[in-house]
DNA sequence: TATTATTTTGTAAGCGCTTACATCTTATCG
DNA sequence: CGATAAGATGTAAGCGCTTACAAAATAATA
């Protein structure tokens, strides 16, 4: 492989204005420009970029640290991570945290160690503190999903408790007076927020929320079907049910086959995410948009204004959840 | 942040020793290996990556270019490599190829220009001659989802002849006499691989395999429904359908059920892949298990082998598919 | 045209590490 | 106990770039 000796060489010219051209930066004339280029070309030239970022003190890598590469949610935001940085030339680097914050704090380490100028955290174990801290450390990070208060400036997520409440909204407008809910872990921000919604909703049309009809699941499949089994075996009456996540409404809609009922005539069901596997359920599942790829897309325009100067469209940090209607909800007629 | 040099003034030795304990090379007396190793922990110093791999001609990185990073396939392929990488310190850094000739092989220059120790590639418009030629070049990689002849040893992929084998023989067995076929595209080896074992099953059941029985696709969930329009228009008599990717067989359901049949009483479909929504379509999708995870982590196995000389499991360039059977297919009575 | 400002180019000192080779210690053995 | 081998440590030359700073070339101005 060619170095910039060689070029420089090549072209007469010294190392410092081959390294000009090569970043377009100070001034070249244009007949030197021409000399370089073409000796970079007769030799195929191409910049080691780890000398570089030694050099430089710049690696043009952001980190990605995500709770899990596999499943819609995080393949979207990785999509649209690395499509925006690659259009810009930058490189996404990866590590997974598991939800567990021994292993997102080494996650977090082996990213920094590897010289990232920036850092794009999905983490949900990792305190607000502990984030509010990094505020002004030496590198610079956006979170996704998560409104932590004093930072931001460094967030990206989603209006959950709109997305709740626009969920429940379009049952009791569909005239579901009893609407029964599962929600995700309690202890995580964004079902928290969820449910929230659901509770306003309730509010708003005049209904009281009531505890019995509320299920706590983990936004997977099994806990949809053993909600909606706890549910239905309470015996009290509701005609519509809104389950945190795409997952468990799979999960509750075939329990509620499994129960003989039919849907959407016996139960309504409208979950939340809009995975692509949602209109793949019988009767199509009605459930909240998730801007997943685009809030990806806009974290990396945070990295690419913030640390690369590069600018571009204003920053969104909070994004709005829209309806997506399908089949598995209707009006109830008694 | 502390570098080496101000280890080794603290520690009262010189930089070579200090570089030796960082990486366990050489002899170092278990004193000074102490005096170093203490000395590291009071500066919390940590090896700059970057000059690492300037002075060693070496990244612990390794490229992995796949089409998409979204959807479940890829999710689990980049969970498996990431998993098993990681564990052995090791990163991975990502860039997508889209299926197309041209970016695939910008994607592939973008990485070699990050000096990568090694690539796993996923690429489809690539041909096998490109491959072949890079062979004996000096970047180690290997090739998913593909089996190049020639280049056995570097390919990881699955017996897909064996797979569309499976699909349509437990039809077989299960009495089923005239069985439609959505194909994916013929274009690639995959969906030929899998259409070959589609009519060896046939073959072998003494049935011959009718042209006007089978739609090419391309694997998109609309063209499933597409497909089954078309073979459902013919008026010819079958009674299942095998789908060449899961995608399809839901595209497929959904025009089964809008003609008012119903599965698997007059239809029985079966799909490929076991993409994690195939179980949650009603009823739930029988389907052969495509075990990409599994492969990920193999082709991650490889580069530890062949190219940081850790070994581990013995290498399986050709992983068997198996069958997951669930409610879509039944036997036929008349 | 001499003088000064401006543009273009070159020089050389790192960036933080690895590693061949040289040097100095310590153990081994006749 | 001296010679020799083996073990431990140090020296210094890079790895391929960037970037202050200095120097040279050119343009502008009086």
């Amino acid at each position: 492989m060619a170095t910039i000796y060689e070029v420089s060489k090549l072209a007469g010219v010294s190392l410092a204005t081959v390294s000009r051209v090569i970043n377009d930066s100070g001034r070249v004339s244009p007949k030197t420009r021409d000399k370089v280029l073409s000796a970079m070309r007769e030799l195929d030239y191409r910049p080691n970029t780890i000398a570089q970022s030694l050099a430089s003190n710049r690696s043009n890598c952001v980190g990605i640290l995500v709770s899990e590469v596999y499943g819609p949610f995080f393949g979207g935001m990785l999509s649209g991570i690395e499509a925006e940085l690659r259009s810009a030339g930058k490189l996404a680097m990866f590590a997974t945290g598991h939800s567990n914050e021994a292993q997102e704090l080494e996650a977090i380490k082996f990213l920094l160690d590897r010289n990232c100028d920036a850092l794009i955290l999905h983490v949900e174990a990792l305190s607000d503190e502990y984030l509010l801290e990094q505020k002004d450390g030496a590198m610079p990070f956006v979170v996704m999903n998560r409104a932590v208060s004093g930072l931001e400036d460094n967030c990206i997520s989603l209006n959950n408790e709109q997305g709740g409440f626009l969920a429940t909204n379009m049952l009791l407008e569909m005239s579901h007076r009893d609407i029964a809910y599962i929600s995700g872990p309690l202890t995580w921000g964004d079902a928290i927020a969820r449910l929230a919604g659901h509770k306003r909703a309730l509010r708003e049309h005049g209904r009281q929320f009531d505890d019995r009809l509320m299920v706590e699941g983990d936004y997977h499949e099994i806990s949809g079907s053993n909600g909606m089994t706890q549910l239905l075996q309470q015996g009290l009456p509701f005609t519509a049910v809104v389950c945190a996540n795409d997952e468990m409404a799979a999960g509750a809609m075939d329990m509620i086959r499994a129960r003989g009922m039919s849907m959407p005539d016996d139960m309504s069901i409208v979950g939340f995410d809009n995975s692509p596997f949602s209109r793949y359920l019988y009767p199509k599942l009605s459930t909240v948009n998730f801007p997943i790829e685009d809030m990806g897309r806009m974290a990396a325009h945070w990295v690419l204004q913030n640390v690369y100067n590069v600018n571009g469209v204003e920053i969104k940090h909070v994004f709005d959840p829209k309806l997506v209607e399908r089949a598995s909800a209707r009006p109830y007629s008694k």
